[in-house]
DNA sequence: TTGTAGGCGTTATCAG
DNA sequence: CTGATAACGCCTACAA
C-alpha cells in the first residue's frame, strides 16, 4: 500500500483504465474493448464508460500500451541540423503525413555529430518507434542492425543502405546549374562543393562538371573548393576562389547557406554581384530570394521530400514487404538575379 | 509459448535483460543492479554482465523503464511553427541543455493550430514526458491540468500561467526600436504589429509607442496595422501603410518575417529602402543581415531563451518546489542598413 | 456480451 | 552481495 502511494503521488500520476472501470461499474476488459472497439459492448455500458472517460479526463498511457503492443505510434526523425532552413521544410512534409495518420513525430537534431546521431537512433529504437526517418549526418556511423523498425533514408542515403530512400536528382540539378552558367556565357567558373564523402555533394559536382564538359569548359583543380554545407564554408571557399587568377566570372555554390556565405565574400572583396561575379546555388529556399541580389539556384522540393518519405515509411509500418524503393524527386532551375550574361569575353 | 513467439517475432523485437541474465549466468536483479549501479556487484559477475550486454547489443527498453518509474527521460517541446527561423534557434538551446543532462527532446510542431497543439500536449503527457516546454500557439487552449508534469512557457506566456516562464523584454525592445527611429529623425511612422491577442505583440507595440510619445510623436490609428507574424502579413500591412498620406518615412515590423514581407512591399511599390522608406524590425536573425538592405532590428536571444528555459525545466524535473519564476531576457539594438537619418523634414 | 488473468521489460523490495 | 518476486498500465485469449 505504501509503495503504491509513493509512486502514484509523483507528478505524473494519471487516470488509469482501472479508475474508469470502477466508476463505470464495469470490468477492465470492457473498458479496453470500448476504447479499442475490439468487441461490441452493450450500448448502455458503453455510454457509462465513455462518460467516465470524459469525466475523469482519461488518456491511455502510451508506455504501457506500447510495451504491450511492442510498438508505439511514434515516428522518429533524425536530422543533421535544425538551423539549416532546408531541413525544417522536410520536417513539415513528414509531419503532415504522419499527423494525418495519427502518428506523432519525435524529432531529433543530431547537430552533425555522429555520436549524437547514434545516441538518438538507439533511443528511438528503445522507445519502440513505429518507424524511423533519417537524414544522415556527415560521417554517419548508423548501420543496419538486427531487428530494426522500418526506416527510410531522406535526402542522403546511408552508406550501403538497401532499404527505401527518397532523394532529389542531385546530378540533374548540378547539370542544370552548369548548363545555365555556360549558356550565359561563363567559362571561367569557381565551384564551392560540399563534403566529398557525401554522395549528395559528389552528385551535384559531377552533374555540374558534365554540363561544363559538354560546353567545352574544363577547370583546373584549384577552381574546385570543398567545404561544409554552411555559411562559413561558403565564405572561405569563395574567398579562395576570388583570389585566383584569372578570377572566375561565376561561382557555383552547392547549397544556399554556402551561397549566402559566398555573397558575403563577394561583398567583402569589393566585387559586385552579378556584374563582376555571378552566383548560382542549390536549394533555392525562400531566404535566397531576398538577398542582395536574389540568388539564382536549383530548387529542391523539401516539403515533397518529407511527405514522400513519410508515405514510404508508413507503408512499411503497415507491413508492406517489398524490396527497397528509391524515389528521386526532380529539381528545377529558378532564375533570379545573381547570374549575368557575359556578352564580350575579354580573354577571347 | 506460441503467444510469446508471436510477439517477439515482430519487427521491433529486441534483446532484453532476461537474455543478458541468462548469458551472464546471473539473475535478473543482478543485471539491473549493474546497469543502474544500484548495488555493488562482485567484480567478476559484473564483468560477465557487461560483456553480455556488449555481445548482444542490449539497450534498455525505455517503455518498460518509463512504465515502472512513472516517468521517462523525454523532454517534450511544442513550438508553433518550425519554418519560422526564430524557433529553431530556441530549440537548439533547449536541445543542448537537455542532451547534456541525458534527456531527449521530443519536438512537436503545432503549426499554429490549437487542436494540433492540444493533441501533442496530451500525447506528451501520455508518454510520461519528464517535462514540457511550450511556446504557445496563437489561440492556445492549453490550460493547467491536474497532475501535470513540470512545464515552462517559452517566449510567450500561456493565458493565466502561474508557473515558470522565460521571455524576452518585448516592451523594452519595442522602446529601443521607437527610440532609434525618432532619434534618426523619423516622425511619420507606420507600424506592422503582431496579433493583438498575443502579449508579445502588445508589449512590443506599447514599448514602441512609448518611445514615440516621449519624442512627441503621435500616430493616428490607420498607421498601426495588425497582422500575422509572417511574410504575408508583413507584405499586406506594408502595402496598406505605404499608400497612406502622408506616406510614412519609416516602418516598424514586429518580426523579421514581417520585415522581409515589408521589404518586398517596398520594392513592389518602387520605393527605395532606406532612402525613401526606412525599416526597423524585431528578431534580428541572421537572415535579415543578408537582405537588401540589411535590416536594422532588435535582437532577441533565441538560443539563450531555449537554454534558460531548459534549465528551469530541469530544475523542476529534479523536484525543485518554488513559486513560479519569470525570467526576462534583454534585447539589443542591432544597427544595420535599413534606417536612414532624416536631415531635413519637408513638413517642418 | 462481459469478465478474468497473464505477461510485455523494467525496477525495487526484501529475504537469503 | 545476490536472486526471487511483485508491481507499473494495458491488451487479449479464453472462460463464463
Amino acid at each position: 500500500m505504501s509503495r503504491k502511494r509513493d509512486i502514484s503521488a509523483e507528478a505524473g500520476a494519471r487516470v488509469t483504465m482501472h479508475q474508469i472501470a470502477k466508476r463505470a461499474n464495469v470490468s477492465l476488459g470492457t473498458v479496453s474493448h470500448v476504447i479499442n472497439e475490439t468487441a461490441t459492448v452493450r450500448k448502455e455500458l458503453k455510454q457509462r464508460v465513455v462518460d467516465a472517460i470524459e469525466d475523469l479526463g482519461y488518456h491511455p498511457n502510451q508506455l504501457s500500451r506500447g510495451l504491450r503492443l511492442n510498438k508505439t505510434s511514434l515516428i522518429g526523425m533524425i536530422i543533421p541540423d535544425i538551423t539549416n532552413p532546408f531541413f525544417p521544410a522536410v520536417v513539415r512534409g513528414v509531419e503532415d503525413i504522419a499527423y494525418k495518420n495519427s502518428y506523432r513525430l519525435m524529432l531529433c537534431n543530431a547537430d552533425n555529430d555522429p555520436a549524437k546521431e547514434a545516441a538518438y537512433f538507439n533511443d528511438l529504437r528503445s522507445f519502440l518507434a513505429a518507424g524511423i526517418l533519417i537524414i544522415p549526418s556527415l560521417n554517419s556511423t548508423i548501420a543496419w542492425k538486427h531487428a530494426m523498425p522500418p526506416m527510410v533514408c531522406v535526402d542522403r542515403r546511408l552508406k550501403g543502405w538497401k532499404g527505401d530512400s527518397v532523394t532529389v536528382a542531385n546530378a540533374d540539378g548540378g547539370y542544370l546549374a552548369g548548363k545555365h552558367l555556360t549558356e550565359m556565357g561563363h567559362r571561367q567558373i569557381g565551384i564551392i562543393s560540399g563534403p566529398s564523402n557525401l554522395a549528395n555533394a559528389g552528385d551535384r559536382l559531377a552533374g555540374f562538371l558534365k554540363a561544363l564538359g559538354e560546353a567545352g569548359v574544363s577547370l583546373s583543380s584549384e577552381y574546385v573548393q570543398e567545404a561544409q554545407f554552411d555559411r562559413a564554408g561558403g565564405y572561405s571557399s569563395a574567398m579562395r576562389l576570388l583570389n585566383l587568377l584569372p578570377r572566375p566570372t561565376a561561382l557555383f555554390a552547392a547549397s544556399d547557406l554556402m551561397a549566402i556565405g559566398a555573397l558575403s565574400a563577394i561583398r567583402a572583396s569589393k566585387l559586385r554581384c552579378p556584374d563582376e561575379v555571378s552566383l548560382i546555388s542549390f536549394d533555392a529556399l525562400d531566404i535566397t530570394e531576398l538577398t542582395d541580389p536574389a540568388v539564382t539556384g536549383i530548387f529542391q522540393p523539401g516539403y515533397q521530400l518529407g511527405y514522400t518519405a513519410g508515405k514510404l515509411l508508413l507503408d512499411r509500418v503497415d507491413g508492406l514487404d517489398l524490396p527497397g524503393r528509391d524515389i528521386v524527386l526532380k529539381t528545377e532551375l529558378k532564375v533570379r538575379d545573381s547570374v549575368s550574361r557575359l556578352l564580350v569575353m575579354a580573354d577571347k
